[in-house]
DNA sequence: ATTGACGAGACATACGTATGTCAGTTATCT
DNA sequence: AGATAACTGACATACGTATGTCTCGTCAAT
């Protein structure tokens, strides 16, 4: 059994290859009689177009652009970094990959960043923004270009995108939740959340299912209101050392977003170690460090080189126009500890 | 700046095309003196061979056979239904897999069904046995025949395979006994270990990682010797309820191998839900289950999913010559809670 | 001087698909 | 009916690589 080619499908529908070609492709001028039956040739045949064969006669390189916020964000240049690696390997083959920096805090800035793209060069965004209507809109016009858009890290629900390539920031909370409780198992006590900010969606969300889980599972514990840093390394050091002689029962730290290593070395200076439970999230050289020494209990992390490879084979199968592979692209929520690292 | 092709080369070494071809395929009938300059042009061109045209021409089909324990295995199911899904992938282009289940209980079964394979019909092998010295030299006498082997799940450091795709299991233990010491913090008491057989390495490299991690970060915390069950639910009942009651302090169960339902129903039968903690390896349809029930705090996991793709990309690249990327075939050790369940 | 082995080049064909040209055939509209 | 537009097919060329055949020069051994 034999995959079937274009001659095949030609010479079963009683057509030119021409004319399949003109079916295949969506061209125009083909009788609709014809085309029914180039289409049934093909789903009786069982055709399926050699992705690699056509891409090699159509000359063709995808261009695919990630744009990500700049910043302090150690997330974020492991991202980059993984982009680097990831080009050169099979999954970018005949593709260039760039990387954009916008500053996310502002959003007419990153709109006009987006506006400056050259669309006409470009096949496929990864974009990492927080959703603004301003956003929304470069993202609408970016995709009346015919280019296909893959939200990153942060769903951007009202906007048409192709793609949501992250994990579920509510079940990252629910995680998060389970990981406290179960750390804390048989303890009575409050928990303090903590955040760069809580205007990102990311941190609400994951605030919501931390609580979920909390309140239904673990009721002996307590979580305590949620303390934004807003980048600050002088506010992370007081409000954290305040909330620690204020809270006498306190048992664990969540920290839900970026600012770890301020967050680290308050507590640090603050707590004995192994005092306090502490959770936080992302692998970065910070977290890492952390881990290997005890400071972390555990990390919630998305796996940044899959999440690159997974942006990426979306939008090539997007341009290719074939089917991706859903259990491939789901982006697992991991819990790393010291053993587990790699 | 665009890709060099074969003919850049000839043009830049001052050679035909067909010499160009008989460098780079390692034909013969290439003066050394010429086969320099061809190795040269390569290098300052930066020339890749394009593997998908190459394929194209060469009209090749790879076959590759999983070689996998049968039995009633839960674990290895999951695994076949991988390799089905997979196969359909943009992976498995131009690619045939297939399946063979073996009887991994008695070498000499295993090493006659090896025999019987038609080697000249085969590109590559992913193959999960316990290691013998019988089915090591099987393995010898496949690679000798110029097909490529991976160790799947189980590694066969003493057979010369081409790849060991699966996770440490010495880490995984050690996973464990940190996750069994955070949730049993403060606590003080024994932890049962079982297992259906500590011939397998995998069980014997995750005791080692437990104990080391137990003894060395979790002092208060004593683990009991492993209890084997031999694949008999009678027996995993009787040592269950026997051990249960003979270890008034014992806090939790590590299950590090197969037969978790019949352990799980054990359990339910003799302890109160959430009375001791549970932690067992591999997400199958019965540890799903258990986790979504509350009977089960933990599961450890390697993705399955992951794991045959792995085996596969790894069999291609070696078939086609190309490099493997290793950040992306490393099999990660993952932590698999209700919450984060997938 | 002849033979033969080896090294090298020129050329052709193929893989499955894309795409263009051009001549020729229908269908549709006035 | 004639003009126009819509459709169709035959054919060629290309993508980058593989692989075959055929030719020819070189060099050493006979």
């Amino acid at each position: 059994m034999v995959k079937p080619t274009v001659h095949d499908i030609a010479r079963e529908a009683g057509v030119s290859l021409s004319t399949v070609d003109r079916v295949l492709n969506g061209r125009k001028d083909v009788r609709p009689k014809n085309a029914e039956r180039v289409k049934a040739a093909v789903k009786k045949l069982g055709y399926v177009r050699d992705t690699n064969a056509a891409n090699l006669a159509k000359q063709r390189r995808y261009k695919f652009l990630f744009v990500l916020p700049v910043g302090s964000n150690h997330f974020v240049e492991t991202i980059v970094s993984s982009v680097e690696e990831a080009s050169g390997t099979q999954i970018v083959d005949r593709a260039d990959v760039d990387v954009l920096l916008v500053n996310a805090a502002d959003p007419h800035a990153v709109v006009d960043r987006l506006k400056m793209l050259d669309l006409s060069a470009l096949d496929g965004v990864a974009i990492m923004v927080p959703e603004t209507p301003q956003v929304r809109d470069a993202i609408a016009h970016i995709k009346s270009a015919g280019i296909y858009v893959v939200a990153l890290v942060s769903d951007l629900p009202n906007s048409k995108c192709d793609h949501f390539v992250g994990i579920d920031n509510f079940s990252a909370g629910k995680t998060a939740g389970a990981l406290l409780g179960k750390f804390l198992r048989n303890e009575t006590g409050s928990i303090l959340v903590v955040t760069n900010s809580m205007v990102a969606r990311d941190s609400i969300e994951r605030r919501f299912g931390l609580d979920e889980v909390l309140a239904r599972d673990f009721p002996s514990l307590k979580t305590l209101p949620t303390i934004e840093f807003y980048d600050d390394p002088d506010r992370i050091h007081e409000t954290l050392s305040h909330a620690i002689s204020a809270h006498s029962d306190l048992k664990a730290v969540y920290s839900m977003g970026s600012g770890n290593a301020a967050m680290l070395d308050a507590l640090r200076e603050n707590i004995a170690p192994g005092q306090l439970v502490v959770l936080a999230h992302d692998l970065t050289s910070v977290t890492r460090q952390a881990l290997q020494d005890g400071d972390l209990d555990a990390v919630i992390v998305q796996n940044v080189g899959h999440l690159v490879r997974s942006a990426l084979r979306v939008l090539r199968a997007k341009c290719d126009g074939t089917n991706i592979f859903e259990a491939q692209e789901q982006i697992r929520i991991e819990i790393i500890m010291r053993e587990n690292l790699y």
